[in-house]
DNA sequence: AGGCAGCGCAC
DNA sequence: GTGCGC
DNA sequence: GCCT
């Protein structure tokens, strides 16, 4: 006779990729689809950290409970929750085998803060199953964790279900000729749980539709998910010419001020820089996130008129050659290139003979050196600023490690600009030292203006305690991290010497660079690193994945929770700033992403 | 039918 | 508060 | 414009 099984909530983790299993298991298991009627959870978990993860995704956050005797009951925490689940296993049904001591440890008295809540391996359930009875949980319990609070509102989204995308209508399917094969096998994490007793039904009736999805190419696993910062996305993809015009419109989208265009199109620029097959047809990039019926007509306009009319339009309106030549204005953006537009001004010499006193100082740097900032930096080029930089900083005090980020780091052949992030093992030698730093490389003359110089973190000048009413956020940590903004020249060329001899004041004939230097404490360099190594949307959906999934915010000076804003250390241990990158990936539940895997842009 | 990243700076 | 860059 |  088949047990009965207690209340179970099934974690989709690790099973998402798998929609017909986990439906399975969904059906065949009694599962309820509210965590906190469950009395158990189950999932393909083998980390206690993950399952901590998953249950916050869920809206509870624990802590663990070591499996030793029953702890001290320390906690004086109150979390009073009347109704949680309930520290003990208590099958819902009878009929279960009475000897089953499922908990571990006898509490009587029943006080909320004893409650915890236990994420068993799904192997308990197969194994329960096989052996008629249900098995004792201590083999297979992966995590313990007590109750701490019940977070707000995290919504548990994110099915990922393949099969539930709308079929379109019809778009003439180019029948696809060139069938693609995915590189490896499928995956379905080897250890599934596999069928025991329910043979794999039809989950659909065959239309032609289904059909249709059929004959595409699998939909590679990562490309199910609408972060971003979850999928591998190198800096070419084989869509290259389609992606172009896309840009196109969305950048006439931004001219416009069109926000949410922009924001949209950027979504679907960056799903189908992450696909990894050329596209056939438009139902087969109808399945990719971001890509819905607009996108979809896009491409088969493209791919049957050889063109797409809005990126034309954009390609050919004067007007819009004008704003986008103001816009790439360093300090100028979509309003300031409108604004400057609606004055009558055409040109660059126009805003300098008419608006020169009008414009802002940032504007001014960005006209005067609008050639040179529009030259990209060869790699070579990037790597001596940063050597320079790091010497500087270890001369000041030695010791220093830096990692060179931006377009650089994603492998990008050139730069519009070089981002630097420094930190030091000693957590009191990063601050108050980007001051040093730059006044060392300005006394050497590499730098010719400071377009921003933000010392949130350390001490600002006259008044070391101005800051702190922003503090209570990071226990005796900083707050921030400090950040220069810098144009940048070298100071010596080859010919300097006889070209000062005859004359003074000879013109240094090196190109001026923006530079971005920070300064992060050691503690969340791992951080810094990440959110200054990837391309726009995948910081974004990094931002995004964090508050949506794990109530947690992240930023370049560290992951907070979202409800108190207490700091998460996610880079505890030793190691480098690399080391510590990988840390704040797999604390955050994902999985590494080597920069060059970040090029969504 | 609301949301879309979120921060610090200049102005 | 808006605009900007990241 | 797409997602939920």
């Amino acid at each position: 006779m088949a047990p009965t099984f207690p209340p179970i909530y099934l974690l989709k983790w690790n099973l998402e990729h798998d929609p017909k299993e986990l439906h399975r298991l969904e059906e065949e298991i009694d599962v309820v689809f509210d965590i906190k009627e469950a009395k158990l959870v189950l999932g393909k978990v083998k980390l206690k950290r993950r399952a901590a993860l998953e249950l916050r995704k869920l809206g509870l956050d624990t802590e663990e409970v070591v499996t030793t005797e029953s702890e001290p009951d320390t906690d004086t925490d109150h979390n009073h929750h009347e109704e949680q689940i309930a520290s003990q296993i208590v099958p819902s049904a009878p009929g279960n085998p009475p000897a089953q001591r499922l908990a571990i440890s006898p509490r009587s008295t029943l006080r909320p803060s004893d409650e915890t809540i236990k994420v068993l391996d799904l192997a308990w359930y197969t194994g329960s199953l096989n052996a008629g009875k249900l098995l004792p949980i201590e083999d297979y319990l992966v995590y313990e964790g007590r109750i701490k609070s019940k977070i707000l509102p995290v919504k548990p989204k994110q099915t990922l279900l393949p099969a539930q995308v709308e079929p379109r209508r019809q778009i003439s399917t180019v029948s696809p000729t060139q069938r693609h094969f995915r590189t490896g096998p499928r995956k379905f994490g080897g250890n599934s749980v596999h069928s025991s007793s329910q043979p794999a039904r039809l989950l659909h009736k065959t239309t032609s539709e289904d059909e249709a999805y059929a004959a595409l190419p699998p939909i590679p696993k990562y490309l199910h998910s609408p972060y971003s910062c979850q999928r591998p996305t190198p800096l070419h993809c084989p869509n290259e010419d389609f992606l172009s015009e896309l840009r196109i419109i969305k950048q006439a989208r931004n001219l416009k001020g069109d926000e949410v265009g922009v924001r949209a199109y950027s979504v679907a620029v960056a799903a189908i820089a992450s696909y990894p097959y050329s596209l056939t047809s438009a139902l087969e990039l109808s399945r990719l996130p971001g890509c819905g019926s607009k996108i979809s007509k896009l491409w088969q306009d493209w791919k049957t008129l050889g063109h797409v009319e809005e990126a034309d339009e954009a390609r050919s309106d004067p007007d819009l050659q004008v704003l986008d030549l103001f816009w790439k204005i360093h300090g100028v953006g979509e309003a300031s290139a409108r604004d400057f537009f609606s004055k009558g001004w055409r040109s660059l010499d126009d805003i300098v003979e008419q608006g020169w006193d009008r414009i802002s100082r940032d504007q001014q740097i960005g006209v005067k050196y609008y050639d040179e900032f529009l030259q990209r930096i060869p790699r070579e080029e990037v790597e001596k600023i940063a050597s320079v930089i790091l010497d500087y900083a270890n001369h000041i005090r030695d010791g220093f490690r830096m990692v060179i980020c931006g377009g650089y780091r994603r492998g990008k052949p050139d730069s519009g600009d070089v981002d630097v992030v420094l930190s030091h093992p000693n957590e009191n030698a990063t601050h108050r030292f980007l001051v040093e730093l730059l006044e060392s490389l300005e006394r050497d003359e590499y730098i010719t203006h400071r377009l921003i110089v933000s010392m949130k973190n350390s001490d600002r000048g006259q008044n070391p305690l101005n800051w702190k009413g922003s503090m209570p956020r990071s226990r005796g940590g900083f707050d921030s991290l400090d950040h220069a903004f810098l144009v940048w020249q070298e100071p010596t060329w080859p010919s300097k010497d006889e070209d000062l001899k005859g004359n003074p004041d000879a013109r240094n004939p090196n190109v001026h660079r923006r530079v971005d230097i920070i300064i992060s404490p050691w503690k969340t360099a791992g951080c810094a690193v990440l959110g200054w190594s990837g391309g726009t949307m995948f910081e974004r959906d990094l931002r995004h994945y964090c508050k949506q999934q794990l109530g947690f915010k992240f930023d370049s000076t560290g992951v907070r929770r979202q409800d108190n804003g207490e700091w998460v250390d996610l880079e505890k241990g030793d190691g480098d700033l690399l080391v510590k990158e990988r840390r704040v990936f797999s604390g955050l539940g994902l999985e590494w992403r080597d920069p060059t895997e970040r090029c969504t842009d």
